[in-house]
DNA sequence: ATTATCTATAGATCTATAGATAATGC
DNA sequence: ATTATCTATAGATCTATAGATAATGC
């Protein structure tokens, strides 16, 4: 019954993996602790071992949702040849993303909800928000007398709010045209996002 | 023990109008039927002769939670003396809205509980979105070649993501900025809301 | 007689704990 | 000996139903 313990660090990690999938894909009260044990190949009497409460897990989950998601964000800026941000928002805004909750965004997937629990959480949000939006200043360049940081915000809003609003409905060619209406309208207004910015050295 | 029809309708709608606050602030699965009827000043036992389904009052809730926003939309772009769509932006994107959870935008709130329930909840959804783009077609005035409603779909895009994340995040400070950085940028844009578009007679 | 609401409860599920089991690690 | 995981279960809560109660509406 006891394993070793590297198996038993490599099953927390996994427990936590799939938790940040569940989490994202039936929202944190959507799935109970036995059927998230389970996902993870464990049983549910085990739990407590290894986290101090669901809202433990919650933010751990969270917070690698998160990481994931800002690393997912530099790996598609890095891969772009050229528009780094054109790249990004279509990446973002895609049909795909749409559909693949448990994979995609926390932010879009989770956001209202973390902001009904715990001050922890929001902590853990706070942090994966200030990682994006980090990625993203180094894709805007401001005209003189803006600043960066405020179009990062700017971006990021758009961007999670068309996700949140293209899964909120039913009809797909509406969810399609969302995406499509916001990614336009992010990448025509300015046509700015050549090479990357940031530090011009 | 039993009451008149009339009291009974109200008694009804008092039911609908308890659960879409307190969907709003707490989440679909965050508060229970009990909870619900007592906050209405009824007890459980009644709830099943006046809805089929927990999903039902789901529906209706939000609905309404809909109809209101929306409702409300048209009231400030009414009362607006001039600038409407900055006296929109800056009514959705201020401090009180942020805090006032169980008041405000049901998108905001519940979009991402919405997605992953009935069709028919989407469907809900979807008339609310398609009400609020119809108030900001009237308020947009989009440059040549560009369409108004996916202007107002990534207007509201953006509106909504900004309410998400300003009250995600842990500090206050970072919150306020949020829901400053998107009110600006928003308003700065475009210096074209001086009267109601739309028609133009 | 009909029916709006109430009390009471069934049955499922959820978080959390207790104690058993068996393999690791000293 | 320690400990990672398991089985079993307590106690709360949740959705939904059954049947009683008492006031309305014909």
């Amino acid at each position: 019954m006891r394993v070793s313990r590297a198996q038993a660090d490599e099953n927390r990690r996994t427990v936590i993996d799939v938790a940040s999938r569940l989490f994202r894909e039936r929202g944190f009260d959507g799935i109970g602790l036995n059927d998230l044990m389970k996902g993870a190949g464990l049983t549910q009497g085990g739990f407590y071992k290894q986290f101090q409460s669901k809202d433990d897990l919650v933010v751990q989950a969270s917070a690698k949702a998160l990481e994931n998601g800002a690393a997912t964000w530099a790996a598609v800026v890095a891969k772009a040849a050229r528009k780094p941000l054109r790249a990004l928002v279509r990446f973002y805004l895609s049909e795909r993303h749409c559909h693949a909750k448990a994979e995609g965004c926390a932010l879009a997937a989770l956001g209202p909800d973390a902001a009904r629990r715990s001050p922890a959480l929001r902590q853990a949000f706070e942090t994966g928000i200030k990682n994006h939006l980090d990625i993203l200043d180094g894709l805007l360049s401001p005209t003189p007398g803006e600043n960066v940081r405020d179009r990062s915000i700017v971006a990021l809003s758009t961007m999670v709010g068309a996700l949140v609003l293209s899964r909120a409905v039913d009809d797909e060619r509406l969810s399609k045209r969302i995406l499509q209406a916001a990614a336009d309208g992010m990448l025509l207004e300015r046509a700015d996002d050549g090479a990357p910015h940031g530090s011009v050295q």
